[in-house]
RNA sequence: CGCGGGGUAGAGCAGUCCGGUAGCUCGCUUGGCUCAUAACCAAGAGGUCAUUGGUUCAAAUCCAAUCCCCGCAACCA
């Protein structure tokens, strides 16, 4: 069995489990059950992010112990594997005593490659806040908060990593990895990133103000920035600094991630697996954004997707069935409740119905009993795996649906239920074909709807073709 | 001159590299069918391809300029 190494990225747990992450969760998941499908042994990552200021800050406002907020928030995300029907093999938290090891270790790796360095962190600091902003919170060079007052300039000492030295090497990884990051135009992005030239970045914050971090080894006023800890998930999960075991097996693997996430993957990490002498990330694949009824989700605009909410209404298949075939997979894309309504329609009509309306002729004039044919398959299979060689579950799930609307057609051209009473071998045989297509739709569309897609497989596998009850029943 | 993506039928998109009568899905209108979850099948309506100028026998596609939208602008996870 060939190994494959999948993962997420880790979410950081300062609200609940967002839409967008259960897009970038559901495409692993389908990439996992692919594989598997594949004959492949996969290891499945995802987890939490659980350090940082924004986390400690968030514990103290809710008057919460910071780890039982975490390991609150670790709950909550968990609950994601049962409502969207997931099949991650592992669950790594940043909380972790092995992953803060690991962090430590990688850190020794960077320091002892002389790639860890202190200098001078300047902040902006807002007298009226009392808090650090950071450029981004910055409207016009001012606190939004507090426009009148000038913002003050403070040092900090902190440790920085020397992302500088791997611009070279990290133009010979994509040199040398030509689809090192899917799509291509995100690839493009990042080499002209690195091409432009790196600074140095910080990785430590002073233990004083923000406590909430894995130890600096051998430097007990620092903390790691969460950053520079969080990304170490990805082979701390697989056991290492072990480098036997799933290390030795997995690595490197297959990474997702949104586009936010697009330096920090395929740059940033790959600068310091090169300084820990790891080898590179397989693959990076980066997805978009979700937007809601044409806008950016807010809670102000109270737009806000809720995944747990939406399966509870449509059930977890059609959920997963609108992340991956209405959002395209590479670019943003939108929910609308109206376009999940016609997206479920869809599946009732054109799937459920195909399924029902050949089992009720197949019961009807054969006693469900039908030929088994064999069609070849290869050429349609080879299409579908290249669309997920391509991380495009779109293309993927239009090609299963190709077939479905085939399926439709014949129906209505050929009518076997007219022919059944002038020619009942020739409508036997129609129906045998039609049974062939389903069972070849229903093995297709496994990783994408599973629970349906194993129902439509039971009912056609055996002997007799199994009349049941609506797959996607209508919805009023 | 900060960087990148984009502006094509009501909606979402493909086509642009390699110019040659504008295409897909959904929605809409009409017709057909009755096996089926009133589902399915077919036909049709609907577009000055952001704007302006240029090259060409011919431009959504190449060139130039302009307008508009959306990200990012690094230590914000």
């Amino acid at each position: 069995m060939t190994p494959y190494y999948i993962t997420t990225t880790l979410p950081y747990v300062n609200a609940d489990p967002h839409i967008g992450f259960a897009l970038e969760i559901i495409q692993a998941d389908a990439l996992a059950r692919y594989h598997r499908l594949q004959g492949d042994e996969v290891l499945f990552n995802t987890g939490t992010d659980e350090h940082g200021q924004k986390i400690y800050e968030k514990a103290i406002k809710e008057g919460k112990d910071t780890q039982a907020y975490v390991d609150e928030y670790a709950a909550k995300f968990d609950r994601l594997k049962e409502a969207l029907n997931l099949t991650y093999t592992n669950f790594i938290r940043t909380s972790d005593p092995n992953h803060k090891k690991a962090a430590q270790e990688f850190w020794n790796r960077c320091l002892a490659n002389g790639d860890i360095h202190k200098d001078q962190y300047q902040t902006k600091y807002c007298v009226g806040c009392e808090l650090e902003k950071s450029d981004s919170e910055l409207v016009d060079g001012k606190c939004p908060v507090h426009p009148n007052l000038e913002l003050e300039t403070r040092d900090e000492e902190n440790y920085f990593f020397a992302f500088s030295k791997y611009q070279k090497p990290l133009q010979d990884l994509y040199l040398a990895n030509p689809d090192f990051v899917i799509p291509d135009y995100r690839f493009n992005e990042i080499k002209s990133f690195v091409d432009a030239g790196l600074k140095d970045f910080s990785i430590s914050r002073v233990k004083e103000k923000m406590p909430w971090g894995v130890p600096v080894p051998g430097d007990e006023n620092h903390v790691m920035y969460v950053w520079f800890d969080a990304l170490v998930n990805y082979i701390s999960t697989l056991g290492w600094p072990n480098e036997e075991g799933d290390f030795k097996k997995f690595w490197p693997g297959v990474q997702v991630a949104g586009k936010d996430n697009l330096r920090q993957q395929s740059a940033m990490w790959q600068a310091m697996l090169l300084s820990a002498s790891i080898e590179p990330s397989k693959q990076v694949f980066i997805h978009g954004f979700i937007t809601s009824g044409g806008q950016k989700m807010s809670k102000s605009l109270g737009n806000v997707v809720d995944p747990f909410t939406l399966v509870d209404e449509f059930g977890t298949d059609a959920v997963r069935y609108y992340l991956l075939r209405e959002i395209p997979s590479h670019d943003d894309g939108d929910y609308s409740a109206d376009r999940m309504e016609e997206r479920f329609a869809e599946l009732a009509n054109q799937l459920g119905n195909l399924v029902s309306r050949v089992a009720a002729m197949a019961g009807k004039y054969f006693d469900g009993k039908l030929d088994r044919v064999d069609r070849d398959w290869s050429e349609q299979n080879a299409k579908l795996d290249l669309c997920m060689k391509n991380y495009d579950f779109k293309t993927y799930t239009d090609q299963i649906f190709q077939v479905v609307s085939d399926a439709n057609e014949i129906i209505d051209k050929k009518a076997p239920f007219k022919l059944v009473k002038t020619d009942e071998a020739g409508a036997k045989k129609i129906l045998s074909e039609l049974a062939d297509m389903i069972r070849f739709i229903g093995q297709s569309l496994l990783p994408i709807i599973p629970v349906s897609a194993q129902e439509i497989l039971n009912r056609y596998a055996g002997e007799k073709i199994i009349v049941g009850d609506p797959i996607f029943p209508r919805r009023d």
